[in-house]
Parts: C-alpha cells; sequence; structure tokens
DNA sequence: GTCTATATGACGATAGAC
DNA sequence: GTCTATCGTCATATAGAC
C-alpha cells in the first residue's frame, strides 16, 4: 500500500533519479528541490546539508540491499539466476539505488564507494554459500557487476531497462553453468 | 626516451591524476593547472576550455587503447591471459587513463562513457575472435569489466595497485578456462 | 514545515601585461 | 607561452517571515 509519500521521501527519489540522468552534477540542491516540489529552504528542513542528503541517501540503499538479499536467498529461480538477470533492470527501486550509487561513488564522497563495497561483499558471501566455490562465486559476482557497470556508465538517461527476458542473459547462464555454479540451492 | 614533457602533456597527466584521486569534482581547472605546474591562464592557453581539455584526455585515452590492443595480440601468455590480469593494475598509463575516464564517465559529459563502449567493443571482437564464442567472450569481458569497476569505485585515491601475480587472479583463471576459452591462439 | 530572500564562496572563462 | 587580475555565474548554506 503506497502511501502519499512524505516530502522527505519525495526529496530522496527526486535525488536518486537526477543522480541517474544528469550525474552527480546535475544532482544540486536546487534541481533536487524542483524535482521533489519543494523549495530549497524546504528541502533544508530535511536534510540540513548536502552531505546529511547523501547520507540519507545511503541509509535507504543499505535498507533496500538487505530487502533484496531475502528476494534472492528464496527466488524460486535460484540465487545465481537472480542475481544475474536483475543486473541490471534499472526497473526495481534497487536496481535504480544502486545504480545512482554508481554514479555518486566517483565524486568527492567516499561514503557511497564504501557502501557499493559492502553489498558486493554481501553478494560475495551469498553466491559463495550457494555455490561453494569462492572463486567460481567471484567470478559470478564480477560478471554481475560488468553488467553494473555497463548500465551505469554507458548511455546516461537514455538507458533504457534491461529486459530480464532477454536471450542474452539466457545463453550467458549456459555458459556461467560450466563454471559448476549450482543455479539452485 | 622519457624527454621532459611538455606542459600541454603534463597537463593532461595532471587532469588525469585529479580524476583518480579526487574524482571529477576535484579535478577543476585550478586544481590541475596547481598541478601541472602551470597557472591557469598557462593551461588555457593549451586548452581553451574545459571541454577542450576532456577532449584532449578522451584523444590520448583512444591512442593508448590502440597500442594496448597491439600489445595484447603480441602476449606471450594470450589474449585472456592479458586481459585479466591488466584489470586493473593502476600501473600502466593506460590503466590510470581507463580509471579517469571512468570517473568521468558519469558527470555532464557523455563523452567519456562513449569512449568507455567504444574501447569494450574492441575488447570484446579481439576476445571473440581468441575465444571462438560469442557468449563465453562476452562473460570473460564482463569479468574483466568488473574487476576495472571494482578499481575504479572503491577506495577513491588509496587505490593501491593489483598485483598482477596475485594467486586469486592465477584461481580466477584457472576458473575461466572452464568456460572453453583458449588461452593461447 | 515550508517559504523567500540573501550571504559566501568556488568555478570557468576573459583581458591584457610580460 | 606564461603570467596576474578580474568578471559572471552558479551552488551551498543561512536568516528570518509565514
Amino acid at each position: 500500500m503506497p502511501r502519499p509519500a512524505s516530502a522527505r521521501d519525495r526529496v530522496l527519489t527526486a535525488y536518486e533519479d537526477l543522480l541517474i540522468e544528469s550525474g552527480e552534477r546535475g544532482a544540486t540542491l536546487d534541481a533536487v528541490a524542483a524535482r521533489a516540489g519543494v523549495s530549497k529552504g524546504g528541502l533544508l528542513y530535511h536534510f540540513g546539508s548536502k552531505d546529511a542528503l547523501v547520507e540519507g541517501f545511503i541509509a535507504r540503499l543499505m535498507d533496500l540491499t538487505e530487502e533484496d538479499i531475502d528476494i534472492m536467498l528464496a527466488a524460486p529461480e535460484g540465487v545465481v539466476d537472480y542475481i544475474i538477470r536483475t543486473s541490471v533492470n534499472e526497473g526495481t527501486a534497487f536496481d535504480r539505488a544502486l545504480i545512482a550509487a554508481a554514479r555518486l561513488a566517483q565524486t568527492a564522497d567516499p561514503r557511497a564507494g564504501v557502501a557499493l563495497a559492502s553489498i558486493h561483499d554481501r553478494w560475495l558471501d551469498v553466491v559463495t554459500q550457494v555455490v561453494g566455490d569462492a572463486t567460481v562465486a567471484r567470478a559470478i559476482v564480477l560478471i554481475s557487476d560488468g553488467l553494473y557497470y555497463n548500465s551505469a556508465l554507458m548511455g546516461m538517461g537514455a538507458t533504457e531497462p534491461n529486459d530480464p527476458t532477454d536471450e542474452r542473459l539466457d545463453r550467458l547462464l549456459e555458459v556461467i553453468a560450466r563454471l559448476g555454479a549450482a543455479s539452485r540451492p
């Protein structure tokens, strides 16, 4: 039940959208406020500084990460299938948050990079447990990283959502299976 | 024989260094000029605008790409071994240029993203020819992308050069060999 | 809680001396 | 070729009214 979305939440989403569409440079307080439908003063009531805005964004990203890992572990297609196919759809709230974080990671603030590294570690843990072998797990997570990377870097703005039913992903998953990855736990 | 490095070249290298260490936000004309040991006016004599500086940087990146592909094709260990091990050392001039380009890719300018995409395509071509299978080649290049991605995003500044003799890379290459990749042409 | 000013500083770029 | 001003613009942040 999506409730009317508080101003604070709208601000966070507006910031994320702008990071994806215009990069860190375009995600100014003015632009975020305009997009969220509040004034700059209104924005700064909720987040006292741009720093606080980044902090709030990363906190929400980490929450979404935990949710996604639960979904991943329960995925009927198996963890490996899930992690590859959802790299990167840009459809879900989590996908969007991840791309936005990637955009943020190379600017002034190292926090986004640290958050991404910790998410990466969580994935590696999960895949290692499912797959049994640490190096195979690493290869799989690296392929997932590569897919995210390409999504995040090429084609700012015009990033059309990946089709999870793309045949190329099917073939990629077949190849990955040769690594000795159990596609079901 | 490294000659005394023209001011123009020093500016380009300073820009690259600052992109790696401080991100796009930190790579201001002031900072670049200071690092290159020239004044802002001096910098703007060689590159009439920040746009021209980006252009010059990307041109040098593309030159380095062609050089690196020649080296890759002639590598005694084979193309696959070479591409994985050099993702990402941050030691060579080419590695540094690539990381800097990744930092640049999510800001205002789409040119860096376009350049990265074309480099990626060149790699995919080369690996596909060596390996025979397009999907296997894609998996390999994605792993390489993932390694670059992690280098570029985590740990701004403190990115210590990867050790190409790292045992973890050895194991990763063993796993990749299971994909059916010929490690030698 | 949300708004409209306004202060302050940084960045990109120009003009002109040497 | 390289320098020292200097200008215009834009971004963050503050102050204080409603």
